[in-house]
RNA sequence: GGAGAGGUGGCAGAGCGGUUGAAUGCGGCGGUCUUGAAAACCGCUUUACCCGUAAGGGUAACGGGGGUUCGAAUCCCUCCCUCUCCGCCA
């Protein structure tokens, strides 16, 4: 949620940043400082009247105290217009304030000056391309032939006990996820970020703060019968740990990292595209997240990059960096980097980080602030990105590195998986 | 699932109808002392919103919502959450 100050002070700045998203600014803008100008002259009105009111009450209180009885039933008759007015003036403010709510929710995160111009995916800035594109042997297959062929990968049995998107992993590739797991970890300990194994079911509160309610609500699985949420990613949970929290300046940077599985219901997307590990309902990955002062957060984005970019090194993957433009950045974010990794069997680039600074849009929604320099309280920046998700490595993984003698692990992965080569 | 206790400021923890926005302690900021630091002592220190160029003023908030009252952190109703004990289970 942007801040309303700012839409205020900066509503052309606003309207200039948020055009990128392909929306009707003038409008949105234009309801909502109007719906918060009412909202002031409401409040103002009200607080007078209740002024006058507690004038009275102390009145009252005094002259009840020094014995002037009469007096004081006078004062009481005096109260009874007020209150009534009151009540009214009261009402109308609940009313606009939850408008002013609802339309604030709907505006977007404004996109940062970096990001390009664009609706399509297309249209994306490549920043960089990495890494050497295998030439596979004849005959390569995509990653989910591998896994029936090899047989450590079952989408069939998925479907039988859960349903279609539902991997199940076994033998060596079991061993592969969680030696990735580890890895993920181990690297992100290195880099200074604290460990955290949050729960994997969050309360609606949690799901608004980070921004997925109300505007994904169809893409979380719903436990409806204890209103819980199972988390479509780990920012969920973790970034919430410093919801409504005030901290002292130098509480931060907070560096967290976090491997959960993740829920996607992915309602509608189905096809050709979509197809083994492609686009699943349950995978894992680790999450990196940080908290950071709002000088920094820019700084702490590009670090995160160079991080995941560690990662792909170490993995031996192709891979490129996308900046996302205005059209294909998510609702929550001011500025989002992808990293994919070219899956060589099906010749197409694989999504498997997205890393997004969401400046004070989280923060703001769930209160998360840090005392500035002049000891005032200020929202901090939120960052948060995927080191790594794993589905789509291990597609990569396995579709790049297949041989006719088996399927090769890369030398940083192999301390971690106890074994060099998948084989039949 | 049954019984009980409780939810107060950055944190801990008093208050239980009328200058209580809230004692006290910790923390934070400033000062005295010191070559410097610590300790000790003194002062200041909640947040959000509204009006105002500012100085300053106003309103709200003691888990959420509603009620009683001229007046509620304090009384009543309701919902949520936490803790303890019992049951059940890992």
């Amino acid at each position: 949620m942007l801040e309303l100050q700012f839409l205020r002070d900066h509503r052309e700045e606003a309207a200039e940043r948020l055009t990128k998203r392909n929306i009707d600014v003038q409008s949105l803008l234009g309801t909502t400082l109007s719906l918060d100008e009412q909202r002031r002259s409401t409040q103002t009105e009200l607080d007078g009247r209740l002024a006058e009111l507690n004038g009275l009450s102390r009145t009252i209180g005094d002259l009840l105290k020094a014995g002037r009885k009469d007096e004081a039933e006078a004062a009481k008759a005096r109260t009874a217009d007020l209150k009534a007015s009151t009540q009214q003036l009261k009402e109308r403010l609940d009313g606009l304030e939850k408008d002013l709510q609802d339309h604030l929710c709907t505006i977007p995160n404004a996109p940062n000056a970096k990001v390009p111009v664009g609706k399509t995916p297309e249209e994306n800035t490549v920043v960089l391309q990495e890494g050497t594109i295998p030439e596979l042997h004849a005959g390569a297959k995509p990653h989910w032939e591998l896994g029936e062929d090899y047989g450590f990968l079952h989408m069939d049995l998925g479907v039988k006990i859960t349903g279609a998107g539902f991997p199940v992993y076994s033998g060596q590739g079991a061993k592969l996820q969680r030696a990735l797991i580890s890895f993920f970890l181990d690297k992100a300990a290195d880099a200074g970020y604290r460990e955290i194994i949050p729960p994997h079911l969050v309360n609606g509160a949690s799901a608004f703060a980070t921004g997925q309610l109300p505007d994904k609500e169809g893409q979380m699985y719903h436990a409806t019968v204890d209103d819980l949420y199972l988390i479509p990613t780990a920012e969920v949970p973790i970034t919430n740990l410093y919801r409504d929290e005030l901290l002292e300046a130098d509480a931060l940077p907070v560096k967290m990292v976090g491997y959960t599985p993740c829920f996607r219901r992915e309602a509608g997307s189905y096809g050709a595209h979509v197809r083994g590990l492609n686009r699943v309902h349950q995978f894992d990955k680790v999450e990196i997240v940080r908290l950071e002062k709002p000088e920094n957060s820019y700084a702490a984005l590009e670090d995160m990059v160079e991080h995941v970019k560690g990662l792909l090194r170490a993995l031996e993957l192709p891979y490129r960096q996308l900046l996302l433009c205005g059209g294909d950045m998510g609702f929550a974010s001011a500025m989002t980097y992808d990293m994919e990794v070219y899956s060589a069997a099906q010749q197409r680039w694989l999504e498997v980080s997205s890393i997004s600074n969401f400046e004070t849009f989280q923060s703001n929604r769930m209160k998360l602030r840090y005392r500035g320099e002049d000891r005032k309280p200020r929202l901090a920046h939120t960052l948060n990105g995927s080191a790594l998700a794993l589905a789509r490595i291990v597609a990569a993984l396995l579709e790049n590195n297949q041989t006719p003698e088996g399927i090769r692990i890369p030398k940083a992965l192999q301390p971690y998986t106890g074994f060099s080569m998948i084989v039949k």
